[in-house]
DNA sequence: TTTAAATTAGTACCAGGTATTAATAAAAAA
DNA sequence: TTTTTTATTAATACCTGGTACTAATTTAAA
């Protein structure tokens, strides 16, 4: 990759750093064909900073984004709940959760907030959906905000049944009952999920 | 933080690191008040890398991660298709996709796999969920991998009924049935999902 | 051909380490 | 208590991937 001249160079810096933001200046020099000082020149006035830094920033990101769906283990906000009665959240919906080309959300992700917000409603140390049944009623998209409410429309000993309405600007887009089994932490060998 | 030995202060140092992967040693040894020689000591005796490799090796993994997700749109790995016939996946269960208390699967991932193949399974150039039936038989674990089918069973126009089957050690642990429907790219605005 | 722009070289310095040897302090055993 | 062992700290040389700056050299344009 040789014969560019600065600008072309810069520009590809720009994206190649874009697609791979772990190059270090060597590389990056190594591959344009130029010295690494040129390289940091270049990085300079496109103000992009040090491989560190892009590394650290990137770790950074994902996460905080992994943490918040491992330890809040509820996917969107919680926003009101009554224990074994209802509960809400919020989800909004961002850029890496819909499909490229069309843009809709991945039925998944609607799926996951039902779904974590049914079991949240239970009052006990470990509830595991059992089966759920689910219909989606309309495309959601970027940038919506799915407002999601769970009731326990009826219980017999450990099983719930949950029913989950989520809507969009008060429309609903998804409706699903879910059957939640309470159980104590011992028992983890049979049944549910 | 001080006044520990040495195994409860390797013991604090795994886990403080476990959850902040970004601390240096200099403010590990400010934190726990000992030098900087006896905190490289423990984490050579625990082979915790230095935090510039743990900062990589987060953003490496997350980077992968949200590109894999984003571009191959099927939650695990595609191992075989007929398109409008059938399909199938197989989901290596790692520590992130796991509950923190029981180190049971989240429901939704189990899911997740489902549904994206029965999507891809449909020859179209836009499917969507339109409903799904879902029964969890068995809880799911770390480590474990899970192998999911999808079979269409039926089809009437651009409606198509397809079952998915997931197995782990070829014992059931889920299996659902989805409602997917066919459509073109334009007609976003009705139904669906 | 001279001037200006682009590139390369060189040097001092930094963070956050590895790896090793040696010295010192604290705890346990004799 | 003294010795021995274990734990901790210090010191030093070296590493990567840089920043920041100055100076020299090369290439292109006026």
């Amino acid at each position: 990759m040789k014969n560019l001249n600065k600008n072309q160079r810069r520009k590809k810096l720009k994206k190649l750093l874009s697609e791979d933001p772990f190059l270090t200046d060597k590389e990056l020099a190594e591959k344009f064909g130029v010295s690494i000082q040129t390289i940091r020149l270049d990085r300079r006035s496109l103000e992009i900073p040090e491989a560190r830094k892009r590394i650290k920033s990137v770790a950074r990101q994902s996460y905080s984004k992994v943490k918040s769906v491992q330890s809040g283990e509820i996917i969107g906000e919680l926003v009101d709940i009554k224990l074994n009665e209802y509960s809400s959240s919020v989800l909004e919906i961002t850029e890496d959760m819909v499909l490229e080309k069309t843009k809709i959300v991945r039925g998944h992700h609607v799926f996951a907030q039902a779904n974590s917000l049914a079991v949240a409603t239970i009052d006990t140390s470990v509830a595991v959906t059992g089966s759920a049944n689910v219909r989606y009623h309309k495309p959601v998209s970027v940038g919506e905000r799915l407002v999601a409410t769970a009731t326990v429309i009826e219980q017999n000993n450990n099983k719930f049944i949950v029913e989950v309405n989520t809507k969009v600007n008060n429309q609903e887009v998804f409706n699903g009952e879910f059957i939640v089994f309470a159980r104590e932490e011992q028992e983890l060998t049979k049944g549910g999920q």
